[in-house]
RNA sequence: GCGAGAGUGGCGGAACUGGCAGACGCGCUGGACUUAGGAUCCAGUGGGGCAACCCGUGGGGGUUCAACUCCCCCCUCUCGCACCA
């Protein structure tokens, strides 16, 4: 990495003669600028509707402006980019829209460390990372740009946000949440690292809140079927972690009733076939009877002991699998309806308040968090499924049935196997009163409150007499006032702010109070992907002819740590959308592609933690911390982070290279859905194939200047026919690879075979047949190039004297007539192990060929004379004589 | 524990429905041109062997004329979920 050398003239250039403006060395810095300025200047990229053309909506997912570009979006923008240009040249109307996702932390903790207000840092960052990614020449509309940070984004937020609580779907609940004492806020689950706040390192603690939740379950079940429908177009690990995230699962609900006192205790269980072996009840600590059921037993103080302890615990420490079960006993009883037996309630860590009812009945013997909960406790174990073989303990057992058997001790069910009992049982249940079968989901609403500053203002009004009041749709939007500066530790300076707090009333005219917290960001990437369609549209967030035509995406791509979250709220977000009668369909994108991470060999000194490349010098062969001198630990590939000191900043690259050659790298070392390593080394070899291309290119315009590219018949056997065929050959590669596979890595690589293939055809001295052919291979080179590398592509295209920009050129078609071949390498197989080569005319029949081989001396060799016992005969590929 | 994915030269990775394992590139070796080479070009490059040949896709079995590819068992790594009743 250290040197000048890509920067030296070509001293051994093939014409050093040639001087002025145009020169013939490959300068990618004023290609680069030249073309981006041609592209923004013609508009090349502005796109608009047609119906009548086919379209293609190309979104890669839009950034957080962070201050940089990192190589991280470099690679998902340069697949993005790749996939945006061939499609444009397929003919489609592509729409590649790019944004900022501008609302955030970050903002917030810069305008503490800085003293810059979140909007002003924002806009800068806004604006040096438009000029980066203008500087990679990505084929980007930027016409369309918005930051979702703007009112005019933002009031559609509060717009959707008023429709779904018209609807029953936003709705204001008391819960636990994360809690930063010393940030005064809550804080996502991603933003507690081992119980502490990430920020200021403060302890966590949970906190009962009333905050707003969006009724995301009311979509569990389409969410859940759309998974399945999405198979296909989207990677299979996303769809599964989507599917066990909301968690479906079939059971029971079952009323226990209380033996002392009235009422009964309701369970949640997928195994109603095991309800004769509930010896005793759970609740959660936060279950609100748990209180109620030890008032005036002797296990009051206990009980509540208990239960305060168990508030002090962290969610994440509690629901650890590592954390011990406890319990206490409440002192009351309830019934099992079916065994009709007096069974214990107890209260215990292990049961969760979210999940279910919050409450379970326990089956120690076919359960084993019941089971070692029971040991621990003494309490009694029944077995009421027998499995197949053997037969359990059920006083000595430790390790809990749980898989499907026939059904003991559990009266007129007895002998039945458990998946029927499930049945028999649910349906029993119901007849009975007690119970009825139900399905449950993981799936939580989403909680959408933050006490942010820098976010959507939530339009809700608090009046003392008229309770929750919505604030009016013509009253949109509720400004978030820039004109305010975060308060100390970074709180929010709204619910301080008494122009911002103050509101009348909308129904008495009374003074009455905004609400002051702000939206989970996830709200504004949930739909930006349709905003772009009609991003100056005034009458409401869509514009149902530009949506009715660009959507849904036709191909999105983004990290796989998206996977749940966001993919999951957007696509939510699209079904109330269009239940809203603003989309046709409610799956927002039609094909997923999650690229993987740019990672980097870290250096790591067991002194000094991780360490900078330059701060380790190589001493006798072994790389040492030049701080302490210890040995260095190397060789581990990481995801690049500031942390780990292993990022690569784009921009230096670019200053070095080129964008084409970061883009070429990015690229053509993994396949986009895997991890890409950085190497140094083959970003320089990137370099030399577009110096090599370049030269190739520029050398060989004379003898192909003014000369038709080939469209004639196959030329006869020769260097000619050779090189037509490779050009065919590349274009079926590339296309497929592109099309079908994205496998872009090679499509390179079969671009290159063709770029080698048309250096080993000696320019001088060629007919006008060949010189029609060389020339027909370098456009197509070219033209295939252009969607990885478009600057330079461009530039040769036109010192190759061609009018047009690559921009529209319509991507090659492959003649398959092109690929046959008059003789192929047939392989001969004796017993299965390759003994010989034979070129024989293409479609040589079986006796053809196996004449020919009995007739090789090697294989001859190999077969002693003896005549095969089975022949097996691909045609064109291969023979295998079988002795 | 459950779920998903992966394991191929010195390295990144090819081989799409079983049919010449290692495309393409990086690195390395030798050579050419050079005052010089960290530029460019040419040749070579899975391992072993003088050779004929033999051995090679995490390990072990199997199916098949033929297995990186299909089946069974095991090992290792990565990611996701994880007391979900």
């Amino acid at each position: 990495m250290q040197g000048d050398h890509p920067n030296n003239a070509r001293k051994n250039d093939q014409n050093p003669k040639q001087i002025g403006p145009r020169s013939n060395r490959y300068e990618p810095h004023q290609i680069e600028a030249k073309w981006q300025r041609r592209w923004e200047e013609a508009r090349v990229f502005e796109v608009s509707s047609h119906p009548s053309r086919p379209k293609f909506y190309l979104l890669e997912m839009f950034p957080y402006p962070s201050g940089r570009i990192h190589m991280g979006h470099v690679r998902n923008y340069s697949i993005g980019d790749v996939m945006a240009r061939f499609r444009r040249m397929q003919g489609f109307n592509v729409l590649h829209p790019m944004g900022w996702d501008a609302f955030g932390l970050p903002a917030e903790n810069a305008a503490i460390d800085q003293k810059v207000h979140p909007a002003v840092w924002t806009f800068q960052n806004i604006d040096f990372m438009r000029n980066q990614l203008k500087k990679l020449g990505y084929s980007y509309d930027w016409s369309r740009e918005f930051a979702t940070c703007t009112p005019e984004y933002y009031k559609w937020n509060q717009w959707v946000f008023l429709k779904m609580y018209e609807r029953g779907l936003a709705f204001r609940k008391k819960s636990f949440v994360n809690w930063c004492p010393s940030c005064q806020t809550v804080l996502a689950n991603e933003q507690v690292e081992a119980g502490l706040c990430w920020r200021c390192n403060a302890e966590v603690t949970q906190k009962e809140l009333e905050q707003w939740f969006l009724k995301i379950t009311a979509y569990a079940e389409e969410l859940l079927k759309g998974c399945e429908e999405l198979a296909g177009g989207w990677p299979e690990r996303v769809l599964t972690m989507q599917s066990n995230w909301i968690g479906k699962s079939h059971g029971a609900e079952v009323d226990f009733p209380l033996a002392e006192l009235h009422g009964c205790i309701r369970i949640y269980t997928t195994r109603q076939d095991t309800l004769y072996g509930a010896t005793f009840m759970v609740l959660a600590p936060e279950h609100p009877m748990a209180k109620e059921l030890c008032r005036g037993t002797l296990q009051e103080a206990k009980v509540m002991e208990f239960i305060e302890r168990q508030s002090r615990v962290e969610k994440f420490v509690r629901e650890a699998e590592s954390t011990e079960k406890e319990g206490v006993f409440t002192g009351q009883w309830a019934i099992n309806p079916l065994t009709r037996e007096r069974i214990p309630i107890w209260v215990a860590n292990f049961v969760l308040m979210e999940y279910g009812t919050g409450a379970i009945m326990a089956v120690p013997a076919h359960d084993q968090r019941d089971l070692d909960f029971a040991r621990k406790y003494s309490l009694p174990v029944r077995v009421v499924i027998q499995p197949q073989e053997g037969t359990l303990d059920q006083e000595n057992m430790t390790v809990a049935y749980t898989q499907e058997g026939t059904l003991v001790q559990s009266g007129p069910f007895d002998g039945m196997p458990s998946s029927k009992a499930r049945e028999a049982i649910g349906q029993y249940l119901e007849e009975q009163g007690i119970g009825r079968r139900t399905v449950n989901y993981r799936l939580r609403d989403w909680g959408i409150s933050r006490q942010r500053y820098w976010g959507t203002p939530i339009p809700m009004i608090y009046c003392q007499r008229c309770g929750t009041v919505p604030v009016p749709y013509e009253q949109l939007p509720v400004i978030l006032p820039l004109d305010l500066d975060l308060l100390e530790g970074g709180r929010s300076p709204l619910p301080a702010s008494e122009e911002f707090l103050k509101v009348a009333c909308p129904e008495c005219g009374r003074q009455a109070r905004r609400e002051t917290d702000t939206m989970d960001t996830f709200v504004d990437s949930s739909w930006y992907f349709g905003r772009y369609t009609c991003p100056h549209y005034t009458q409401g967030p869509l514009d149902p002819q530009e949506v009715g035509y660009w959507m849904p995406v036709d191909q999105y791509i983004g990290g796989i740590e998206h996977a749940i979250l966001h993919l999951l709220y957007s696509r939510f977000w699209t079904m109330f959308m269009r239940d809203l009668g603003l989309y046709r369909e409610g799956e927002p994108y039609r094909r997923l592609l999650t690229q993987g991470m740019v990672c980097k060999e870290s250096h790591y000194c067991p002194e000094h933690e991780y360490l900078f490349p330059e701060e380790v010098e190589e001493r006798d062969g072994m790389p040492h911390c030049l701080k302490c001198g210890s040995p260095v630990r190397v060789g581990r590939v990481e995801k690049m982070s500031k942390s780990k000191k292993n990022v690569v900043d784009p921009d230096r690259i670019v200053s070095r290279y080129g964008a084409d050659t970061v883009r070429l790298f990015c690229l053509s070392d993994s396949p986009p859905e895997k991890d890409l390593e950085w190497s140094d080394q083959n970003v320089e070899g990137c370099y030399r194939f577009l110096n090599r291309f370049w030269n190739l290119v520029c050398d060989r315009l004379e003898v192909t200047k003014d000369v038709e590219p080939y469209r004639g018949e196959l030329p006869p056997e020769g260097p000619a026919r050779s090189l037509l065929q490779a050009t065919h050959a590349a274009i079926k590669k590339v296309t497929e690879e592109i099309e079908e596979r994205y496998h872009l890595n090679t499509a390179i690589s079969a671009i290159r075979t063709l770029v080698n293939q048309i250096q080993e055809l000696e320019p001088q001295g060629l007919d006008s047949r060949s010189r029609s052919v060389l020339r027909l291979a370098m456009e197509t080179a070219l033209v295939l190039l252009y969607p990885f590398v478009p600057h330079i592509c461009e530039e040769l295209w036109e010192r190759l004297g061609q009018p047009d920009s690559l921009v529209d050129h319509p991507w090659p078609k492959w003649d398959e007539a092109m690929l046959l071949r008059e003789e192929v390498q047939v392989v001969v197989q004796v017993n299965g192990k390759v003994r010989a080569q034979l070129t024989l005319p293409a479609g040589a029949s079986q006796q053809r060929v196996l004449e020919a081989a009995m007739a090789d001396p090697r294989v001859q060799k190999h077969t002693g004379g003896r005549s095969p016992r089975k022949v097996v005969h691909v045609p064109d590929r291969l023979l295998n004589l079988v002795l």
